[in-house]
DNA sequence: AACAAGGGTTTAG
DNA sequence: TCATCTAAACCCTTGTT
């Protein structure tokens, strides 16, 4: 056992992000894109350009085209670049790629975790006989790797936890590499503002400057319960041992919660005049919980107003469930209650309309008979308290 | 007190 | 002036056991 060691093993862990994924990709299979500014964007069909920017390439970053902004003001920053390129998301080319290159980070080792399509984890704890320097060398290695078999620049973080290796792989990009052993977490960490912490956004940090909290020093000295008060019981102490550098999140896959699919409307609308637009999102998420053998105990519907304002109504079933009819008909109620529980009906047309499952169960054999099992329990429980 | 259901907010990429 | 899409984690309220 390892009650042997005298030391508990040192934990090491790597961070691998793929640099501006979307972008890079089309950089790939076409090379010539490289010296302009390339803007992917998510076109939603209203009018020719609306939407919103997925991924710029850094040239078009340096140039203030950022993620999420209209396509339209990315138009207008590149006016004066009519070399600049704009193209429309290609998932599944992006899918493929990313299959394959997660397949090389896999190949590190087994002790995997894939967070995004373009971010992964390993655990290489036991790979690197918990030496900073030989972790260090895998990252390199997995770099070359990565760049001679697809052609992909990555930036990696290696650290004692997924913590702080995502922020080494956050903390020079692209094409970066950061390691940072633990003698070295307090002083990385301490001058930084508390906004650079993973899971600290815009609000988070706009209320702690309001409490005082500027750098993540300030946060880890903060009283505990002060933080609880302010950001809630688990959160508030949360954000204070992530100010530490403490996680001990481990590497492992995560089992999917929820699908969701949603689509901007044609126009606004302000009653279920569009079943035959999302008609479409039920076939999909109805396939694709059948492809992944998963049924779905809720049903939900995501509804976004004129005025951005996002708004959900959900259903738990007797049963769950992976057929389209069903998953079709809650959503047609769902969204005939949204439209006719008195609101003020001019306030209320929405803009984007979506369906979520969630309550997500296995259909495998095995699954199958626990759930046989725990069924005849509970109509056992029935009879007796009957 | 513990838990489920339903709905909102924030974050991340 | 224009504002995508997917997913997770957490918060709060209400109602039940």
């Amino acid at each position: 056992m390892s009650l042997n060691n005298a030391t508990v093993s040192q934990r090491i862990v790597i961070a691998v992000d793929l640099d501006y994924f979307f972008a890079q990709c089309e950089e790939v299979r076409r090379p010539e894109l490289k010296d302009k500014p390339v803007v992917v964007c998510v076109y939603s069909g209203r009018t020719d350009t609306s939407g919103a920017v997925s991924t710029a390439n850094y040239m078009a970053r340096g140039l203030g085209v950022k993620s999420g902004i209209p396509i339209m003001t990315a138009k207008k920053i590149l006016v004066k670049h009519p070399e600049a390129i704009f193209l429309p998301v290609d998932h599944e080319y992006y899918d493929s790629v990313s299959e394959r290159v997660m397949q090389i980070v896999r190949g590190t080792s087994p002790l995997f975790e894939q967070v995004s399509i373009d971010e992964a984890f390993v655990d290489v704890s036991s790979i690197s006989h918990s030496d900073f320097d030989l972790a260090g060398n895998i990252a390199k290695n997995l770099k070359k790797e990565i760049l001679t078999e697809e052609k992909l620049t990555c930036s990696i973080g290696v650290g004692p936890n997924k913590l702080i290796a995502k922020m080494g792989a956050d903390y020079k990009k692209p094409d970066g590499l950061t390691i940072l052993p633990p003698e070295k977490v307090n002083s990385f960490l301490k001058d930084l503002p508390v906004g650079k912490l993973i899971g600290i956004g815009a609000k988070t940090e706009k209320k702690m400057e309001a409490l005082g909290i500027g750098t993540i020093y300030d946060l880890s000295n903060f009283g505990a319960n002060v933080l609880a008060e302010h950001f809630g019981k688990n959160l508030g102490p949360h954000f204070k041992r992530i100010a530490q550098g403490i996680d001990n999140d481990p590497v492992s896959p995560r089992p999917i919660e929820q699908l969701s699919r949603i689509i901007t409307l044609k126009q606004d609308a302000n009653s279920f005049s569009f079943e035959d637009q999302i008609r479409p999102l039920v076939t999909d998420l109805s396939k694709r919980l059948q492809a992944l053998k998963l049924k779905a105990k809720v049903i939900g519907i995501i509804a976004i107003t004129s005025e951005l304002k996002t708004k959900n109504r959900a259903k738990t079933l007797e049963s769950s469930t992976d057929s389209y009819d069903e998953i079709l008909m809650i959503s047609r109620t769902l969204f005939h209650d949204f439209f006719n529980s008195g609101q003020d009906h001019e306030t209320n047309r929405i803009r984007r309309a979506g369906i979520r499952v969630s309550g997500l169960e296995k259909t495998t054999e095995e699954f199958r008979k626990e759930g046989v099992k725990s069924e005849q329990q509970g109509t056992l429980t029935n009879f007796l308290g009957a």
